[in-house]
RNA sequence: CGGGGUGUGGCGCAGUCUGGUAGCGCAACGGCUUUGGGAGCCGUAGGUCGUUGGUUCGAAUCCAAUCGCCCCGACCA
C-alpha cells in the first residue's frame, strides 16, 4: 500500500481526553475516531488490525470444530423474556423500540438468539456435539465507557455456543475452549493467563477469565509465578480427546490465579510459596462459562439421548473481546516512541520508506521491493512521500510496524538497504534480496 | 447515577475572574532555502467562541436552561 494513497490521520499531538498508553497511541497512529461516548469508527490501519485478529480467531475456531454462523446485532425482546433476562439485565442493556412498536434490543451477548436457532433444527444426542459462534458488535450501555476502545460500549466480540448432551460432554467443551482460547491469545503474541471466576449475568456454575498482564489493566491479580512458565507445548492438540483437553486444563488452572473478585488472602498465604507469590494488574481479554441447562430449560431447547429420553442440552458460552484485545495488545507492546505490534497482527508486515523519492533509481528499488514482497505475501506499508526523511522515521515508529526498510542513496550505492527492528532497534544492512529473505523467514512464509 | 471538570479555526491551548467585538503553537496552502531522525524564513487562508434564551449601549466573558465530552466512584468482554 502506498502512503500517499492511503487513509492514515496520524495526530501530532496527544488529545487531550487519551488517559492511557493504549487510547493515546490508536489515537494518534489514526486507528480510531471516536464517534460518541464509548463508540467509534475504525480507521483503515485500526480495521486491519481487527480483520488480523479475527483470521487468528477463526481459524483457531476451525481447529477445534467449532462452526462459524452470524446473528444480527438486533434481536427481538420476547426470546430475552422467555428465558427470563429481559428484566433481570438491567440499564445495560439498550432497548429500541421499531415503527411498529415492536420490542427489540441491541444484543449485549447471544444466549437467547442462539439457543433459539439450535432448538428449531437440533433434535437428537446424535447431532451433537456442537458449538456455534460468531464475531459481531455487542452493545453494553456502560455507565461510564472509558480508556478509548478498552471500555467502550460498542464492541466487538467473539461468542461461541457449546450445545452437549450431557455434563460430562459440555465439561469437555469447556476444556476445549479453554485450550482454543490459549492457543489463540498465544498467537497474537500475548501471554494470558485463565483465572477462576464469577459467573455474573451470564449465569451457571464454571467459569474462568483470561488476564493479560497489563499495569493500566482495571483487574487486580494474585497469582503463583509458576504459571508464567507453563507453555502449550509445539505439538498440536487432539480436541476430540477429553484426556489431552482435560490435562491442559488441569495444568493451567492447579497452579493459584485468581482476580480481585475471587481472591481468597487465606489460601494465598498458606499455600503459595511466599517467593511465588505475585500481585499484578490486568486486562481482561476473555471469558468462558459452562452454566448447564439455564437456558435450554426455560427455552424448551432438548434432544433425544440415546435412551430416547427428551433431556435439555448443557450449554456453554465463551467470549472473546475482540476489539479490546486491540488495546490490550498495545498496551503489552509499546515505547515512549509508539506501537510495537507483534508480528501476527501487525496491520502490515512492514515499512518501506523512500528516503528520496525524487530520485528514480531509489524510487525503482522501492518498487520493486514491494512487489516482490507482496508476491510473497508480505504486505508492505510504502512511504512514497516527499515529507522529510526524520518524519517519516518518526511516523513509521508510532504506527509501529515490527519491520522497517529504509532505503537511500547513500547505502544503495553500495548495493545495500536498512532492515530495522521495531522493538529493539537492531539494523541490518544488506542487499534488497537478502532483506526479503530474512522477511519470509520471520513471517514463517514460503 | 453521585461528585469534579470542560466545550474558543483540523489538533493542542490562552483569553472568561475585572464585558469593549478573538489570539498563540502545530497542521494546511504559496514562495525561497534546506533535505538519512518531526527543517528555517516570508506570506496566505480558515473561527457568528457547543446550543437556546436573558441582562447590557455592547457578551467568548455576567445570568439561566440545555446538549456534548472528560475525570473520580459503584458495574462489565
Amino acid at each position: 500500500m502506498r502512503m500517499s494513497r492511503y487513509f492514515l490521520p496520524v495526530l501530532r499531538e496527544t488529545p487531550a481526553e487519551a488517559q492511557i498508553a493504549s487510547h493515546r497511541l490508536m489515537l494518534r497512529s489514526g486507528m480510531i475516531q471516536q464517534a460518541s461516548a464509548g463508540i467509534y469508527s475504525w480507521m483503515p490501519l485500526g480495521r486491519r488490525v481487527l480483520g488480523k485478529l479475527e483470521t487468528i480467531i477463526h481459524e483457531e475456531q476451525a481447529a477445534a470444530g467449532h462452526i462459524p454462523i452470524l446473528m444480527p446485532t438486533l434481536q427481538p425482546a420476547a426470546l430475552w423474556q422467555e428465558s427470563g433476562r429481559y428484566d433481570d439485565y438491567g440499564q445495560e442493556m439498550l432497548r429500541i423500540t421499531d415503527r411498529q412498536g415492536r420490542h427489540l434490543l441491541y444484543g449485549p451477548t447471544n444466549e437467547e438468539l442462539v439457543t433459539d436457532i439450535f432448538r428449531g433444527h437440533v433434535k437428537s444426542y446424535r447431532n451433537l456435539p456442537l458449538t456455534l459462534y460468531h464475531i459481531q458488535w455487542k452493545f453494553r450501555d456502560e455507565i461510564r465507557p472509558r480508556f478509548g476502545i478498552m471500555r467502550g460500549r460498542e464492541f466487538l466480540m467473539k461468542d461461541g455456543y457449546n450445545f452437549d448432551v450431557d455434563e460430562a460432554s459440555a465439561v469437555h467443551a469447556y476444556n476445549r475452549h479453554l485450550v482454543s482460547y490459549l492457543r489463540t491469545y498465544q498467537r497474537m503474541g500475548l501471554k494470558a493467563i485463565p483465572m477462576r471466576a464469577d459467573t455474573g449475568p451470564i449465569g451457571g456454575k464454571l467459569s474462568h477469565e483470561f488476564l493479560v498482564l497489563a499495569d493500566t489493566g482495571e483487574s487486580e491479580l494474585f497469582f503463583d509465578s509458576n504459571i508464567l512458565e507453563l507453555g502449550l507445548g509445539d505439538s498440536d492438540i487432539d480436541y476430540d480427546s477429553r484426556e489431552a483437553c482435560a490435562s491442559v486444563f488441569d495444568r493451567w488452572t492447579q497452579q493459584y490465579a485468581r482476580t480481585d473478585e475471587t481472591h481468597d488472602p487465606d489460601h494465598f498465604a498458606r499455600h503459595v510459596p511466599a517467593v511465588r507469590q505475585r500481585r499484578s494488574r490486568g486486562i481482561e481479554v476473555g471469558q468462558i462459562f459452562y452454566f448447564g441447562t439455564k437456558y435450554s430449560e426455560p427455552m424448551d431447547a432438548c434432544v433425544n439421548d440415546a435412551s430416547g429420553q427428551r433431556v435439555p442440552v448443557h450449554m456453554g458460552s465463551h467470549g472473546i473481546g475482540v476489539s479490546r484485545l486491540v488495546g490490550a495488545i498495545i498496551e503489552a507492546n509499546h515505547d515512549d516512541k509508539g506501537i510495537v505490534w507483534p508480528e501476527p497482527v501487525a496491520p502490515f508486515a512492514v515499512g518501506v520508506i523512500n528516503l528520496k523519492p525524487d530520485n528514480e533509481e531509489v524510487s525503482a528499488v522501492c518498487e520493486d521491493l514491494c512487489v516482490r514482497l507482496e508476491a510473497q505475501g508480505l504486505e508492505p506499508l510504502y512511504d512514497d512521500t516527499d515529507d522529510r526523511a526524520g518524519s517519516k522515521f518518526t511516523t513509521m515508529d508510532l504506527i509501529g510496524l515490527p519491520w522497517r526498510l529504509t532505503v537511500g542513496p547513500r547505502s544503495l550505492a553500495a548495493g545495500e538497504l536498512e532492515l530495522t527492528c521495531r522493538r529493539d532497534g537492531r539494523t541490518f544492512n544488506c542487499a534488497p534480496e537478502e532483506a526479503i529473505g530474512r522477511l519470509t523467514d520471520i513471517y514463517g512464509v514460503k
